[in-house]
DNA sequence: CGAAGGATTGATTAGTCTCAACGCAAGTGG
DNA sequence: CCACTTGCGTTGAGACTAATCAATCCTTCG
């Protein structure tokens, strides 16, 4: 399944170079139980026992917290080629779901599965290790975006992250892509509230730096909106080509 | 050295049950390089190659990102016990630093002897895995509390997580224990200005909540700080005894 | 004793939230 | 094929949290 291989063993291949033999056995491991499921749904809940490493193959997920004020917390955006936690198995439950933006595909991997597919190759375990420092790194990111900037720039840098990462991926065209978030989801990740997400959004687009319709994210000014955003691509660690300037 | 053995070897333990065999190898590895810094230093700074992993033996350290216009977020806090990164070799460079609080004294663990480590039995690599999702669990709780509570909240929930860690590794005393932050480390840490973080911190001082003086901490009332900051452990994972109530 | 860092206070302002309404587009059922 | 519903985006007015600026106080320490 050529789709698996270009979207999960890929990223992981680009970075470490893992051997032919090496890739089949990720793609396999990421073409064995495919799953699909619709939109707005949670994938794995808050409390759940973890049992099963999870692929995105297509779509988008998000990461997320509920509070019991009724308020929320996306904490990350999965978008395909990602992998929920590596050896989440080591956790008692949940401390958090995952649920879709839009009608998803994605693969379950299992513990014993994932373990063997760990120490199969020294060079896919480091890979693994890898992908967590990256995702930490961004959680890491986030906290700073939110604690640190206000909406003109939390927004910026939100999209300009966003962007960045499916262009690494090739799921951008020239300066656009796509963009399953609704206004709201962009509040709930930033922090700020929809109708202050609507005002700032419409500031961006005033200032000619994003446009974001139809579930369609353009770049009208890369060097603008990452200066708006701080956005320094570091924090990603990609051995990736540079943002189309 | 029972100190080493005590703070960095057991709280893998508790939760792995590590064999004696396995304690010692750990106990070892923390004990080889020690070093010591002054306060108000980095440890590490954002660029630099990550050569090691550092465990921290006695003191207090800070993760945290500088902004260009000057702002720093404190991203998460180090007490003794703590480990920096497991694997940070697989990264370029550091996107962050790490900064004492406090005088400290630390072990710096080379790639090298990390990786044998890690490798000398199963229940070390897995435990390494453990302390990591449990980092980056924190880390998300991290980006909830900036990101969804308001200034009351967010520092009570602050206050009884360092609190609550501290105890599970033994270092409260009754209702209080060491906690060397000023009130701008709070506020570098909640994404909230001094100003306004000693406003607060009187608040809940008259609510009768917490007292913060003279670099210790003092939960007077932690049902109600617990409630007051939503905090609930869950998150930390703990093989842990309950917060004295 | 003087210096310096941290804590505290007051007055004012800015950024963001809240509440409430309305618009628009896509999808659905009669 | 149209009327209704529903979800999402947009707008306005007013309230409030937290930021800013600036001064003073206290404590610790050399």
């Amino acid at each position: 399944m050529p789709f698996a291989h270009c979207l999960f063993a890929e990223p992981l291949a680009s970075y470490l170079e893992l051997s032919a033999a090496d890739c089949k056995l990720v793609e396999e491991a990421a073409s064995r139980n495919v799953k699909m499921i619709g939109p707005r749904r949670d994938l794995v809940s808050e409390g759940d026992p973890p049992d099963s490493v999870k692929v995105v193959l297509e779509g988008w997920v998000a990461r997320y917290k509920q509070l019991r004020n009724g308020r929320r917390q996306i904490l990350s955006l999965l978008i395909p080629g990602d992998i929920s936690d590596s050896n989440v198995f080591v956790l008692d439950k949940m401390d958090h779901s995952l649920g879709s933006l839009t009608p998803v595909r994605y693969t379950e991997i299992g513990q014993a599965e994932f373990e063997a597919l760990a120490a199969s190759s020294p060079r896919i375990g480091k890979a693994l290790w890898w992908r967590e420092l990256v995702e930490i790194s961004i959680q890491r990111e986030w906290t700073t975006n939110i604690g640190q900037r206000n909406a003109y720039e939390r927004i910026a840098h939100l999209l300009c992250e966003t962007y960045w990462r499916m262009q690494v991926r090739g799921l951008a065209h020239g300066n656009t892509c796509d963009c399953p978030l609704t206004q709201t989801d962009i509040a709930d990740a930033t922090g700020l509230t929809p109708v202050h997400v609507n005002r700032t959004l419409q500031h961006l687009r005033g200032d000619g730096l994003v446009e974001l319709r139809a579930k369609r994210l353009r770049i009208t000014d890369p060097k603008g909106l990452q200066a708006a955003g701080m956005f320094s691509p570091s924090y990603l660690h990609p051995a990736a080509p540079p943002v189309a300037a």
